[in-house]
DNA sequence: CGTATTTGACCCGCGC
DNA sequence: GCGCGGGTCAAATACG
């Protein structure tokens, strides 16, 4: 890391302000220097150079940096999301809860998603079955893994009442092993009846997830319907889709995950010209098409765009964009120009300068920003030449032992299978957030949708703030085990785990933003297919969208996506899958015959090739600084 | 020598 | 119109 923390760049102002003047503009030199020690009066010199290692100790806490949606009350809305489950088995070794500000071991990177880590069970397992169709297989080592979990819970709960075998040989009397049992015996009862407890809401969740079901279902055929004269084809392809989700729910989960590890096709359109002030006005109208990813277009506003390019919005993704723009002619343009750039913002617990997501990353510049002492980094993605994916990483002025993490735009590349998650969830939640843009009407039901179909396993806390600059969606990983569900949950255990951050490298917490991703992008097609009913547009999503599973091209599929998606999250999660695997599976198993193949795909399909391929990736990882 | 990082300058939108 | 602040560029530099 500290290559030599910038000894030299003083010596050359000038030569370099010479260069760049291809812009002569107006700030004379004086005001921006000025400008710059005033905001940054220290700054400068005192950052060693790698800084987001650095965290003095807190200061002032102020504002959340990047923006979290934290700013805005009012367009922010929170919702349980529950993907994760902080305890999740985490033979995890390092992190220390949090305390180490001052002796970070210098980790350079938190390993987010990879699965390698001290093998990781319970999610791995859930990944790895795979689409083999091996349902049983599935469901024999997903609920073998489940039971492990949640015996452990059980055995910790147990410990902690003091019903060890241990203790025994500790050399208690006879009368107290009585007591000690009888504890015991009290104490698995309460958990039974916890479980039971727990059962019967998943059951209801469930319920009510089928009921939802089947109402969307109800209500994309009659849209769907509507459109009928569009696309003969498309709309064949559409109903079949319908068809195949609805008899086969379980396969759908499957084609997200290949879909999402072919997505491959826009590779050529790594060679998008280099996207530099030159070129970008230019190669801009093909790209979209080629890459075919809605939000490259924010990509490139953001990288070239700055360069004011803006308004040639390509009608091709336009759509997409900009679905619903309700005044058509002043309302499009003007969402361009403001065009905001959806992100994904992560809050994990890491002492790590930056977390491990799969991708390749190139730092190309830091920034103090105002209100947060930690200078803020920001990289861009290196694995094609023309990725348009950028991320900041900053750590939180108010806990430093928090990583904000905010990703934005599209890979334009086939991703390695541990970079899927991420990328997906970025894209899948810029969609959303820029498809549902509405505010109002879309928007919150979206929001309801999403946040329904994720309930039951809410464990951290996902934000959607539409307000200002940028749309963003938070996944806050920093949060203990969900305050309202948990409760409404005994079934969870939430003692194994009490440093919630440092279950951010299990893989299972990798699983989080997939499944985010999942369901964020279920639902954008979802309020997608709402507004627009341009068939293109439709269109564009399925094939375009790189990293997005594909089969969802089609609307109907789209809750039975997200459904899979939260089923995938409730697997994430040892406690709930035991508790739902039956449910799950019984469910599936009415709309599809084979139960119990259901759902093994479920789980799987989409993770899996993720874990699959990862071991290989793993290595490919993005080694960035070190 | 090639690659990655550092870091001041530049660009641009926004609010006052 | 100006200044602020965020984001990006690219020369200089460090590193392997």
């Amino acid at each position: 890391m500290a290559k030599g923390g910038g000894l030299s760049i003083d010596s050359d102002p000038v030569g370099f302000f010479l260069l760049h003047h291809h812009h002569h503009h107006q700030q004379p030199p004086p005001t921006v220097i000025n400008s710059l020690s005033e905001h940054h009066p220290s700054k400068r010199r005192l950052l060693p150079a790698p800084t987001m290692d650095h965290h003095p100790h807190r200061h002032h806490a102020h504002a959340a940096t990047v923006n979290v949606s934290a700013a805005a009350p009012p367009t922010t809305i929170q919702f349980p999301l529950n993907l994760i489950s902080r305890r999740d088995t985490s033979p995890q070794p390092p992190m220390p809860p949090v305390a180490a500000n001052e002796k970070r071991a210098v980790i350079d990177e938190m390993d987010f998603f990879s699965i390698k880590n001290s093998g990781e069970t319970a999610a791995k397992n859930i990944v790895s079955s795979s689409d083999d169709g091996d349902a049983r297989k599935d469901l024999t080592n997903g609920p073998s893994n489940l039971d492990f979990n949640v015996n452990t819970g059980l055995n910790l709960l147990t410990t902690n009442t003091s019903s060890d075998q241990s203790m025994v040989d500790d050399g208690i009397s006879p009368n107290s092993e009585d007591k000690r049992a009888k504890n015991e015996l009290a104490v698995l009862q309460a958990e039974v009846e916890r479980m039971n407890n727990e059962n019967q809401r998943l059951r209801d969740m469930l319920s009510q997830v089928t009921t939802n079901y089947n109402a969307l279902e109800m209500h994309l055929i009659a849209v769907t319907q509507d459109q009928k004269p569009e696309n003969s084809s498309e709309n064949r392809k559409s109903k079949d889709k319908k068809e195949n989700s609805r008899l086969m729910v379980p396969r759908q989960f499957m084609d997200l995950g290949l879909a999402a590890a072919n997505n491959s096709d826009s590779p050529s359109s790594s060679e998008r010209g280099t996207r530099d002030r030159t070129g970008s006005p230019v190669n801009n109208n093909r790209e979209p098409a080629e890459v075919g990813i809605g939000l490259d277009q924010d990509k490139k506003e953001s990288a070239s765009g700055r360069r004011k390019q803006e308004e040639s919005p390509d009608q091709e993704w336009l759509p997409n964009k900009v679905p619903r723009s309700i005044s058509p002619s002043k309302s499009v343009d003007q969402t361009e120009a403001t065009m905001r750039k959806a992100r994904v913002s992560v809050r994990a617990r890491s002492e790590a300068s930056m977390i491990t997501d799969g991708c390749q990353w190139r730092k190309y510049g830091q920034k103090m920003a105002k209100g947060n002492p930690c200078p803020r980094a920001y990289y861009r993605c290196t694995m094609a030449a023309g990725c348009p994916v950028r991320k900041q990483v900053q750590r939180c002025a108010e806990d430093r032992s928090v990583l904000i993490t905010t990703y934005e735009g599209n890979h334009n590349h086939p991703l390695p299978p541990t970079a899927m998650a991420m990328a997906s969830t970025t894209s899948s939640a810029a969609r959303m957030l820029l498809s549902g843009s509405m505010p109002s009407g879309d928007g919150l039901m979206n929001t309801n949708f999403l946040t329904r179909t994720l309930l039951p396993c809410s464990s951290s806390m996902a934000t959607i703030s539409a307000s200002a600059p940028f749309p963003t969606v938070t996944l806050d990983l920093t949060q203990n085990p969900n305050t309202s569900q948990s409760q409404a949950t005994p079934g969870q255990f939430q003692v194994p785990f009490p440093s919630p951050g440092s279950s951010l490298a299990n893989p299972s917490a990798a699983l989080l933003p997939q499944i985010f991703t999942q369901a964020l992008h279920n639902q954008s097609k979802f309020s997608g297919l709402q507004m627009s009913q341009d068939s293109k547009a439709c269109r564009l999503e399925g094939q375009a969208q790189v990293p997005q599973p594909l089969g969802q091209g089609q609307p109907n599929s789209i809750f039975a996506d997200t459904l899979s998606a939260a089923t995938a999250a409730i697997a994430t999660n040892p406690n709930f899958t035991a508790a739902l695997a039956a449910a799950i599976s019984s469910i599936m198993g009415g709309s599809n015959p084979s139960g119990s193949s259901g759902m093994s795909s479920l789980v799987p399909s989409g993770a899996n090739n993720q874990s699959n391929s990862s071991s290989n990736n793993s290595s490919n990882d993005n080694k960035i600084s070190s």
